[in-house]
DNA sequence: TCTTGAAATTGACCGCAGTCAAGACGCAGA
DNA sequence: TCTGCGTCTTGACTGCGGTCAATTTCAAGA
């Protein structure tokens, strides 16, 4: 059971746990003024909703595919009758939901104690883990102003932290990031992880030692 | 099997879903640099460390007594075996982990979008929510400084809010606050449920109809 | 090659919340 | 009643990020 969906709104109730065969999706909060926080940005292979299934009542986030997409849509009530029978289908989907929660807990003081330089130097060395750790080099897989919005800042407000990174030695040709002096960056942007690094103030340190 | 905990640590691993027979606990989270963020403040009655059970590694969240306290301490070892057994365990604790995620999503647009002045209103109304909805006058349950860090902003910041909603006909006096004007403070700070509320600009809507 | 439009960058300005410091208030103990 | 201490309040200042506007860059299409 697939189809191409576009988008799920926020408020309505939710009825299914999506999976994602094919193309890419965001998941997003909209508020009632018109500001929209992207949450996740998800490809092949990623569910989503599969939090909201559980929290009653109306939804708190939207959907919209970025691209046009093949999703499995499972009925939430199928979900949750096999919670019931199936206690590690159960655990799996705990460990699913404390994850986003720790991740929002992290956004939450990101925000509140991290500058937009920091929070950007941080996103960098996440998206480095996560396409090739070997590698120096990165590339933006979004829009820059989509990015600037899921760091919770204005795109004007990103340009400006990418031109200090860039004079802190982090060289920037469009959307292509080389992180040449990660180590800098790595203490800079995550002083509680340089804090228990081995390496840390050394030129040995690499992003990726830390996390 | 009780004890009287004084604190956790964040960075331990958790070994406990705690349950508080009695007295008053708050968690919390800290960084490097001493800031400290309260998450929740709990009464007897409530658990925590539910979430964090599940997370798998160490605590992103620490816990401290705000009084001598009582605690029934379940391994977690106990409490995951179970769910595997029990699938309606599983889905209790789903429910419950959705719901701090839900919060920890509300606090971040919260943050992001609303001034200190309308967090702070939101704040009172919740507090009559919980307190007794009857009633248009509440108390402040903890100190002023402690709510201000709870709500994210300074003591100053705190106390020039709490002028601003004076200047908005909400009286206050020490720890009792009456919301003489409620309907106004409800549809101030929250302008998503005030757009579905039915009494809508009315003397009629009284904070508690909305949500 | 020229045109067009969207995205990104840069500059100037402003407002809000944090910071620092001083003062007011309330409370407990001598 | 006076003293001392902690909490809260108030004022003056500062800096950071948002806003608005102008400019640049780039890519697609005629």
């Amino acid at each position: 059971m697939n189809r191409v969906a576009k988008s799920f709104n926020q408020g309505d109730e939710v009825k299914f746990l999506y999976f994602i065969i094919d193309g890419s999706v965001k998941t997003l909060r909209s508020s009632i003024e018109g500001d929209e926080a992207t949450i996740r940005m998800l490809k092949a292979g990623d569910t989503f909703m599969d939090a909201v299934i559980f929290m009653g009542g109306t939804s708190p986030i939207r959907a919209t595919a970025l691209k046009p997409s093949k999703l499995l849509m499972i009925p939430a009530p199928v979900i949750r009758q096999q919670v019931l029978r199936d206690g590690q289908l159960g655990e799996n989907l705990l460990h699913i939901v404390t994850w986003h929660y720790k991740n929002a807990m992290q956004q939450i003081d990101s925000i509140v104690t991290k500058t937009p330089v920091e929070r950007l130097g941080y996103y960098f060395l996440k998206l480095h883990m996560d396409q090739n750790p070997e590698s120096l080099d990165i590339e933006l897989p979004f829009q820059k102003s989509m990015i600037a919005n899921h760091l919770g800042m204005k795109p004007e407000t990103f340009s400006r932290a990418l031109k200090k990174l860039r004079e802190m030695g982090i060289e920037v040709d469009h959307e292509r990031i080389s992180l040449r002096d990660a180590y800098t960056l790595c203490h800079f942007c995550d002083p509680d992880t340089a804090y228990t690094c081995p390496k840390q103030g050394t030129p040995d340190c690499n992003p990726g030692d830390c996390r």
